[in-house]
DNA sequence: AACCATTTCAACCGCCTTACA
DNA sequence: CTGTAAGGCGGTTGAAATGGT
């Protein structure tokens, strides 16, 4: 409950002790011109005193209160109190079904704008709200969830969509947008700028706390308690597929959005992980789309857009909520969007995953890469680093080939904006995380073994339900289309994408690119997602890039 | 029953915006 | 225009409650 704060937290506590019934001894309270005031959890008595004064005086000039009531408390915590808990009309308890999903669809709308969101739901109060929701992500992370049902996503795409045919940001994408540029999400803003210049709504954009220092993904992941949980590599990797994944959510909203568009529902269900309206086959479903979307959620939760660890030999410590595409069907199975209840229903009962096929072949991919080679271009030239270098890519030295260059650039250019960098530390390790691959020399040829992440804490995480052993047995290959890596290895991959990356970045690093997305059929083991040159070009570059 | 881990939630803190002198 | 106070908001904290072993 309430903190027992006491007198000594703000050193300010007048030594006269005030004679008050309303001062109990316990808690304290702080200084005021004089005047104590009082913290810590309210009594009844309070209660009375400040409904009592309301009833009076009406709410507001809450600073009188204290004066004109004898309540020592200051005016915060009198509005506090009175607005979530003594206000009338206050509707206490559990939230119901039907609120849960309205608080999932605004926070898809409106991200942490628990008081708007507050306004949607009467008896309810933003700190409920608040409360709730933060509960449900550490739920849902731990459940390898995504934060948002399809049917939200769909939802807000649709919108997003009306939107877009009425000219450009509409009124909610504006609002959305301003209420991201009030808080803390201005790096995940600035690609979701573009995202939303593309006509593609992530709603759970406000929350990519994985990246702003705000989020309340950093906040638990990035703090200590989860330092070693989460490990530096598993961040990168997480990060890394995440950002993949943001992108490839905008996927066709890069060269192909258009196309994306003229695909009808169909295909928005598909890229929302939605049952494929017209083909009742769960197996056409696309988890890579859904992976990406998930990606995208796990921008918020923590979760990756890929169901494994980046490499089957290694066993990234990825928290349970590492793999999202796991419950493909928890939300995918349609009807009602599962709330808590259904949480812990998935969690006793995770659905399986092979259910689903990957999509690779869908256009709307090569967005992504497209994006995230444009990146790793621009990133290269910018620092005058050659990719004809690459073509020596067979043994990398750190900093030396382009795809290396890239990657120490990235590092070395995030490291100097970080002083000034919204994303703090998080870009930092984001980014130095990366760094061990190619600064360790480890060749592109030569996947680093699984010891070689560095500062990755390799451990295997049986209570990830998720992602149990036997699991990855159960869902067999299919599981690999789902993984970045594999869709570097796809065929898709290997022939469409290699003519852009020539185009993008050289033939060298084309051929270096389709060596690893062709070469070793056990890339599927030994090409880790990070050894992947674009993988370590996170979109988030672009975001420090441009962003003031 | 005891212990530990996790979850819940009330309350506080700091920042920002707004109103007003 | 500037400074200040009040209100509002979002993030964070930590004790209590709850659940699991």
């Amino acid at each position: 409950m309430s903190r027992t704060t006491n007198e000594s937290e703000d050193g300010v506590l007048s030594k006269d002790q005030i004679d008050s019934p309303l001062m109990d001894e316990s808690n304290g309270g702080s200084g005021n011109g004089g005047m104590v005031l009082k913290k810590g959890p309210w009594t009844s008595a309070e209660d009375a005193i400040l409904v009592e004064y309301v009833k009076k005086h009406g709410e507001g000039n809450w600073n009188a209160v204290q004066k004109h009531s004898g309540l020592f408390r200051c005016g915060k915590s009198c509005r506090l109190r009175w607005a979530n808990h003594l206000r009338p009309n206050l509707k206490k308890g559990a939230f119901t079904p039907e609120e849960e999903r309205l608080i999932v669809e605004l926070h898809a709308k409106m991200g942490n704008k628990w008081a708007r969101m507050a306004a949607h739901l009467p008896g309810r109060t933003d700190n409920e709200i608040k409360n709730y929701w933060n509960t449900r992500i550490k739920r849902r992370q731990r459940a390898g969830l995504p934060l948002y049902p399809p049917e939200v996503c769909l939802q807000a795409f649709q919108e997003s969509q009306q939107g877009q045919s009425s000219g450009g940001n509409n009124g909610a994408d504006r609002e959305q947008h301003d209420s991201m540029q009030a808080n803390s999400f201005e790096i995940p803003d600035v690609v979701f700028d573009s995202l939303k210049g593309n006509g593609c709504v992530l709603p759970y954009v406000p929350d990519l706390p994985d990246i702003s220092p705000g989020g309340m993904l950093m906040k638990g992941l990035g703090s200590a308690p989860y330092c070693g949980f989460m490990p530096p590599t598993m961040h990168r990797q997480k990060r890394l597929r995440e950002s993949t994944a943001l992108f490839s959510t905008s996927g066709g909203s890069f060269n192909q959005f258009d196309q994306f568009q003229s695909d009808t529902c169909d295909e928005v269900a598909r890229t929302f992980g939605l049952p494929f309206p017209h083909d009742p086959d769960p197996t056409t479903r696309s988890p890579l789309s859904f992976g990406v979307i998930q990606g995208s959620h796990s921008l918020s939760n923590g979760n990756s857009s890929a169901s494994k660890p980046t490499s089957g030999a290694v066993k990234l410590e990825l928290p349970s909520l590492q793999y999202p595409e796991t419950d493909l069907g928890s939300w995918s199975t349609s009807p009602p969007p599962p709330l808590l209840e259904s949480i812990d229903a998935f969690i006793q009962s995770p659905p399986q995953v092979g259910t689903f096929e990957p999509d690779c072949t869908s256009p709307r991919n090569s967005g992504l890469l497209d994006a995230l080679l444009h990146e790793a271009k621009a990133l290269s030239s910018a620092k005058n680093h050659s990719s004809e270098k690459s073509s020596n890519s067979s043994s990398v030295t750190p900093g030396d080939v382009a795809i290396g260059s890239n990657l120490n650039i990235c590092e070395t250019e995030w490291e100097e904006r970080d002083p000034i960098s919204p994303l703090g530390h998080s870009a930092t390790s984001m980014f130095s995380e990366c760094t061990p691959i190619s600064a360790s020399g480890s060749s592109l040829d030569e996947p680093p073994p699984a010891e070689t992440f560095t500062g990755c804490n390799v451990k295997s995480e049986p209570v990830d339900q998720a992602w149990a052993p036997d699991k990855e047995k159960e869902m067999g290959p299919l599981m690999d289309y789902t993984r970045p890596d594999a869709i570097l290895a796809s065929e898709w991959f290997g022939n469409g994408m290699h003519e852009s990356i020539a185009s993008l970045l050289g033939d060298d690093l084309a051929a270096e690119c389709k060596h690893l997305a062709s070469g070793s059929p056990t890339s599927d083991q030994g090409l880790g997602f990070s050894s992947c040159p674009w993988n370590t070009m996170p979109p988030v570059c672009q975001m420090s890039a441009q962003h003031p």
